[in-house]
RNA sequence: GGCGACAUAGCCAAGUGGUAAGGCAUGGGUCUGCAAAACCCUGAUUCCCCGGUUCAAAUCCGGGUGUCGCCUCCA
């Protein structure tokens, strides 16, 4: 397959360090608050990236950090601690914040069919794995110790900056307010490896290390852990665009100085979702949360269908109108499929094998997945039996995660249902959810109907439609459901 | 200010030199007392603008414009 490397600026053919297994990481999220639409984002599509790698048969190992200490910096406002803040605001210790939010993040992950990955390290849990490298940079002389902070010395390197040329001279030292330039720093790039003076007073969680009580830099606990689950090399990192820098350059930096050689091959850096005012941020704006996308009536797998239809590299505009197309594509793409028989036909190997290829070819192009969409919409079109496209839809929705065949399943579960539960009389059949009092409300109104009453059909099916039940013509009779 | 990316119909988009896929929405039709659902039909003489290369450019080159991101932690 082909990705596009970041670290390079192109897309190039995707080979693993080791044939037996690919070794991926992912930055996880900070957990001191709900994570917002947009930052889940970035997850579906690494769940897509790591889904299509064991389509294709790779043996994947995916590890995700935690962040529970350590970017712990300020919100420009107050110069306050995230989790610290987080934790105020909800009367709660920093640790049963951190608690509440990861559960919370996964539970959002289920919901959008996000796999959790096969490891998930929170930071706090491997000081001893940063005190290591740390110690180590200061051997090698990468790393100083100035103001009682432990720093990283970005001049000791031949080439610092890796996803953009910049130019130190350049770059805007505290561009925003709150942000003061730290004078302990000997470049401008340099970073914090290890905090014993931090500005911002009342750090909630401090361990104790050589260079004295404190707490891990910003950048170090991606570099940390990925090395204590998957070793001294790494096939695929993946994050969100606005890590590129300064995070992931100083993960490099770090990483490649502790080690010696070569540590990451492959850079995924996931586009942001944007509002129709801008990046969607949890400071500002609407809060969107997946459980906000339920209370107001969306399926939180439309939302994955509406990343799904555009490409990880562009940035995607977040507004109702676009979730209003997904979700009604999504819910005719449904439809289509519970209409589909199963047992009928068997499957065709030629077509299902033709059919496969475009769909292995659209994500193995830098994961297409609107193209990859577009294949479900082919599978559906194709001139072969029912059993053959849902062979198809199933075999594409390992990687996609639409839950197409179960939704399928449950809509014609509950079509049967409806039709068990029906009641008849005198040639009017009602099918519903199996409740007498409506099923007489509506076969009244298909009396009324049939007597061509329709003020009074129209009437009953208003005080129905008041009582939250829908009423649909059929051939027989009528047909009722709880909206 | 510097750096990185993007720009195709109302919206999401495919397209990597050979004459603009697909989806949603819209409009029309079939069906229906009406409605819903379903099915059929429907759209860009043109791909941000201006030059250039070529028999041929949305695709390549040059120059603009606009939008977004990064340079504080953020997916």
């Amino acid at each position: 397959m082909y990705l596009y490397n970041s670290a390079t600026h192109k897309k190039e053919e995707f080979v693993p360090n080791h044939p037996d297994i690919v070794k991926m990481y992912t930055c996880g999220p900070t957990v001191y608050h709900f994570a917002h639409i947009g930052n889940l984002r970035s997850y579906i599509m690494e769940d897509v990236l790591e889904k299509f790698l064991r389509y294709e048969g790779y043996n994947v190992k995916r590890v995700m950090n935690i962040t529970d200490v350590g970017h712990l910096s300020s919100d420009a406002d107050t110069g306050e601690d995230k989790m610290l803040k987080g934790a105020k605001r909800e009367h709660k210790t920093v640790m049963e914040i951190a608690k509440f939010y990861t559960d919370a993040f996964f539970e959002d992950c289920r919901k959008l069919n996000i796999k959790r990955p096969d490891v998930v390290e929170p930071a706090t849990s491997c000081i001893d794995e940063y005190i290591k490298i740390i110690s180590a940079l200061l051997d090698k002389g990468y790393a100083y110790q100035a103001g009682g902070n432990v720093y990283f010395d970005t001049s000791k390197l031949e080439r610092y900056y890796i996803f953009n040329d910049h130019d130190a001279e350049d770059l805007a030292v505290g561009v925003r307010e709150g942000v003061e330039e730290d004078t302990n720093k000997r470049n401008k790039n340099d970073f914090v490896l290890w905090f014993t003076q931090s500005k911002f007073e009342d750090q909630a969680l401090k361990w104790d290390s050589p260079w004295g009580v404190g707490y891990p830099g910003w950048h170090i606990e991606c570099s940390g852990i990925s090395m204590k689950h998957l070793g001294d090399d790494l096939d695929i990192h993946c994050g969100g665009i606005d890590n590129a820098f300064p995070h992931h350059t100083n993960e490099i930096a770090q990483s490649e100085a502790f080690l010696g050689h070569k540590w990451c091959n492959y850079w995924m850096h996931v586009l942001h979702l944007n509002t129709t005012s801008g990046k969607m941020s949890k400071s500002k704006g609407e809060f969107l949360t997946v459980s906000l996308l339920e209370e107001k009536g969306y399926d939180p797998l439309s939302y994955r269908l509406f990343c799904l239809q555009s490409h990880y590299r562009k940035s995607l505009v977040f507004s109702w109108e676009n979730l209003d197309n997904a979700q009604a594509a999504y819910q005719k793409l449904i439809a289509k499929i519970a209409a589909l028989t199963p047992g009928d036909g068997g499957v065709d190997e030629e077509v299902f094998a033709q059919q496969k290829e475009k769909f292995r070819k659209a994500l193995g192009n830098d994961l297409n997945t609107s193209l990859a969409v577009t294949a479900l919409y082919d599978a559906l079109k194709v001139k072969a039996s029912n059993d053959t496209k849902l062979a198809l839809l199933g075999d594409f929705d390992q990687v996609l995660g639409l839950d197409l065949l179960k939704k399928a399943e449950a809509k014609r579960e509950a079509d049967a249902n409806a039709k068990a539960n029906a009641a008849s009389d005198g040639g009017i059949v009602i099918t519903g959810e199996g409740d007498p009092a409506i099923d007489a409300m509506v076969l009244q109104r298909a009396q009324a109907k049939k007597a061509k009453n329709f003020a009074e059909a129209d009437r009953i099916r208003e005080e129905l439609k008041a009582m939250g039940v829908e009423v649909t013509d059929t051939k027989e009779g009528a047909s009722w459901r709880r909206v």
